[in-house]
DNA sequence: TAAAACGGAATGAACGTTCATTCTGAGATA
DNA sequence: TATCTCAGAATGAACGTTCATTCCGTTTTA
């Protein structure tokens, strides 16, 4: 039994609970339970709620990372990476309801917020597939000129809507649809 | 001092406080002091928390409605339709920020899935704005063929996310931006 | 004056976090 | 090998706080 085991079965526990039951509904006494440990040993593995939520996202946000970058097309034209983004972000949420349904609450949380804010104001350095995307597309003219915010506005919303729906059972995304969608950000988005 | 003053200053203070503190972080005993009342008067006006959450979306909800009906167009092209409503709607939220604030907390909460679901189920008869756009839309041929849930996220996820932007300060929502996003939008949704 | 409305203290349930104690297994000892 | 030692991992009862709701004495209304 070593450390990284625990640690994750937390991990998963917390990503299981909160995304079902919402961030308010998933006491820590009922993680641990779910998790097959006591308590006070998630507090050995993450300082605090907090931690333990904002870990629970950068295992996502890392997980969504790598999936984007394999199979990443190259040089490409940006209309070719755009829809391979598209096509990859649905599939994954698709593909992974909890963690989708945990990501929604996470951004339209006071910890999504901060996050967001965080990013914007330290001009983070990091490479970014996004960022990139928006700056390919301003720069060859071939994507109508918004702030970048807005640009992410109208090229992921209606995918983040639409995974939603799907797993509230408001609609049946299959890869036929999937597809119109990805199309119609594109013509949101394109000149 | 009669009835409908203090049902409405606990409405008006219940919007404000959980609006900006989210609907975990504002106690019945806050809104209560907020609201000039003691906390046992709420419990006359509004059975539970629940019922008061209720209430107030159903008061923005018909406040949009109403802004909506005044001034829509008649005899218009599904496009005209449509402008007037992309453009009253960010208007409405920009406007009305701690409304814009309630709103986006409530469907993202199990009070929102449980009213969408609800909608859905019961096949509501009653006469909705909305309903009637994705109706003619495809009945002229004029937008995409996809399902209502479907086209409501295309059509107004960005603006949603865009609004919700402009207030936690990412971008400045001007007249001629709204404009774009409106336009962007209906590009998303036209055949 | 009887009834309704009101205020806010009281109640009890639920929660995050702590910490004194128990358990475990890898070395040390003989 | 059999036994002992002990660091630190694990535990869960207990604590202090917060909150929705209730209760009841007081004030207003008609």
């Amino acid at each position: 039994m070593n450390k990284p085991d625990k640690r994750d079965d937390i991990l998963q526990s917390a990503l299981k609970l909160l995304a079902e039951q919402g961030f308010h509904g998933a006491p820590m006494a009922r993680i641990a339970e779910h998790a097959g440990v006591g308590t006070g040993t998630i507090y050995r593995y993450f300082e605090n709620r907090d931690v333990l939520i904002l870990a629970v996202h950068r295992m996502i946000y890392d997980e969504l990372t790598t999936s984007l970058l394999a199979h990443y097309p190259k040089e490409q034209s940006v209309k070719e990476y755009f829809f391979h983004i598209g096509n990859c972000i649905i599939d994954y949420f698709i593909k992974n309801s909890l963690k989708s349904r945990y990501n929604e609450q996470f951004f339209n949380s006071p910890y999504g917020n901060e996050m967001r804010r965080n990013e914007l104001d330290k001009e983070n350095g990091q490479y970014n597939l996004f960022q990139e995307l928006y700056k390919k597309g301003l720069e060859h003219q071939i994507i109508k000129t918004v702030p970048m915010t807005i640009f992410f506005d109208l090229a992921f919303a209606p995918m983040v809507w639409a995974v939603r729906d799907h797993h509230l059972g408001f609609v049946a995304l299959d890869k036929a649809l999937s597809d119109t969608i990805v199309s119609a950000c594109w013509d949101c988005i394109k000149l």
